[in-house]
DNA sequence: GATTATTATATCCATAACAGATATATCCAT
DNA sequence: ATGGATATATCTGTTATGGATATAATAATC
């Protein structure tokens, strides 16, 4: 569709939310109010995520072909959840993400700070 | 002034700007041009910061008392250049932020990505 | 069974952050 | 002296975010 083509490295740098969201979904599929909660867990409640961000950034990942919802759930699961999983594309760009503030905390300036290199 | 009783957590997350700049300054002063090109290469060109989120970025971080101008510089340097470094402040802010970002690539979900586990 | 709290999605609006264009002026090399 | 790179600064439009509000279903309590 709209990847395939592209380079995922030229959606770098993802923004924060956009970057959380698919770290929640890394493990599996889930509904947005669990990613919300996810979210607040996996950063140790430094990000809050609302639910505009939480939504309107889902709309948007949806249209980049980073995720998409999917039918698979549990029987007699809450109707109202919609469940959401990661692409191969959104997987490709979700690692190249991780890989670059891998690289970012790993570098000269980070180590500074952290350690310290002197 | 506004900090000694902030605590560091408080501001996180930084905006990526906002680290990208203080990161840049972690190894002694530097002028906003040079900050520019810095953030440039740091980020092997993933981040292209243009003048107007760089200076707007380096005001507000001067209210958050993040950065201080300094008058130390070389001799008949361009006059034209203003230098900023780290306050003690922003050194426990950048300190604070870039463990953050270390803990979010080493957790388990961005592992899962990178490495993989299964 | 009625009532309340929690779960869940969604939209709206104000603000903040950002990217890029424009402006201005100095420095440096040719 | 002319032109290109350096350097700071502001302005404007766009995007992202946070928080409030709305709505309704589910689960818990009384």
């Amino acid at each position: 569709m709209s990847d395939a083509h592209t380079n995922p490295q030229d959606l770098l740098p993802l923004t924060p939310a956009v970057f959380h969201i698919l770290l929640s979904l890394a493990d599996g599929a889930k509904h947005g109010y669990i990613i919300m909660q996810t979210v607040d867990e996996l950063s140790n409640a430094t990000v809050k995520m609302g639910p505009g961000t939480l939504y309107g950034s889902i709309k948007r990942m949806q249209k980049m072909n980073l995720i998409t919802e999917t039918d698979d759930r549990p029987e007699d699961d809450d109707e109202r959840r919609r469940y959401y999983k990661l692409t191969d594309f959104g997987h490709r760009v979700a690692r190249a993400e991780a890989s670059r503030l891998q690289k970012l905390v790993n570098s000269q300036q980070s180590q500074r700070l952290l350690g310290g290199i002197s």
